[in-house]
DNA sequence: CGTCGAACTGATCGAGCGTTCAGCAGTCTA
DNA sequence: TAGACTGCTGAACGCTCGATCAGTTCGACG
């Protein structure tokens, strides 16, 4: 993949995004996104190889922006895996209620690559899902989060701020900062987060509230 | 939808359901669907009225098993809340985990339906969100559940359990049972239950030993 | 035996598909 | 001013798509 496209292609690769997650892949015809982009059919090859390049571009976009998304949250966070597990959760969180139609298509479309691509795709979803079993372990070699199924929480964690990008709407009446908090305070609740003593520093009230210190 | 369809449509049905679930449904020809049940093109325009009816029997008949599963479930346990909320969990991942291709179709082709389809499949999907949403309400009122948030728990097992379709793989060395174990667990630390006594009769022992009772 | 409907076939339709290509206006560089 | 490059166009390619339809086989029924 190119790093320095053209200017121009970005209108391209919105309105490709917003086809294959509307009417799926294997639904939308390059005519479609061509004329949502405004360009004719041929400015498309002109910039990508063909349709499934296009796919292949906008997945590992959104590879790109939640990457760094959880990079900047992971740096911003300090050692203690409580706090690095809620730092994750909340980019997941925010990216998928952000980029909800980037996000649907990485869940669904990934198979409509080929070989290569796929390999190159899954490489770094394995990678994504490592940031999280890493704070999970932490967690549990400190032995603050007690659960004895931590690859199934994990597995959840992802799974239900994955969701996310299926349901929420910003304007159905429920503030991304609440979702957050919610979404922060159900995974601390799976990993069965007990802290050692009372935090330090700014938190979420409901998420350590209810944990009865 | 007819309920009582001539022969040899099943072939057809498990023929698309592979193929939908491989590729897509806007990826995937009805000659290739017709072409793997081993009858012609034309026979599956005897049986269905095009490709979209097909898609429709397909999720429709899914609904069918899964709503009878959970309704067998529910009949077998008791009162408590929790040990409805324990059999729909199971029900779920047993669906889930057995009917992978069918799963997958669910969660994201309902989009190719006409507007009359996902109008008759969002309500019947409706209805199974309700079965979820009663149990973890009668655990609120009785007040053995104890979680802030009723709504996004409910949103979270059904995420994870649902997910199990994209991930688990029989022969991957964890059995059926001890998956269902394990998000039955899950899902009764997401609603944070806190049993009012030692409960009678036969229960999994993973997840109650863990409560401390 | 005759007829009727169910199950199915093979040929064929027009539309739309992804992709290619020759060409052109504008801009930058030598 | 020549040449190269970027960004783009419109027309066309061969092919596959979903769908249609007249026709055939065949067992059941009267």
């Amino acid at each position: 993949m190119d790093t320095t496209r053209p200017p121009g292609h970005q209108a391209l690769l919105e309105a490709a995004r917003q086809e294959f997650a509307e009417r799926g892949y294997g639904s939308t015809s390059i005519r479609e996104i061509a004329q949502r982009a405004g360009i004719s059919l041929s400015a498309l090859y002109h910039y990508y190889g063909g349709k499934q390049e296009l796919l292949h571009a906008i997945l590992d976009e959104g590879m790109d922006r939640y990457r760094r998304d959880c990079d900047t949250a992971l740096a911003q966070a300090g050692d203690d895996p409580a706090e690095r597990l809620e730092a994750l959760v909340e980019a997941t969180v925010r990216f998928r209620a952000g980029q909800r139609d980037r996000s649907s298509i990485e869940l669904t479309e990934h198979r409509s690559l080929n070989e290569e691509q796929r390999v190159h795709f899954r490489r770094r979803q394995a990678a994504a899902t490592r940031m999280f079993q890493d704070v999970v372990a932490d967690g549990l070699e400190q032995g603050i989060f007690l659960t004895p199924y931590p690859d199934d929480a994990r597995r959840a964690i992802l799974a239900m701020c994955n969701a996310v990008a299926q349901w929420y709407r910003p304007d159905g009446g429920l503030t991304l900062a609440d979702l957050v908090e919610r979404y922060v305070s159900l995974a601390l609740t799976l990993v069965e987060y007990r802290p050692r003593r009372p935090r330090p520093g700014p938190l979420p009230e409901g998420g350590l509230g209810r944990l009865g210190l």
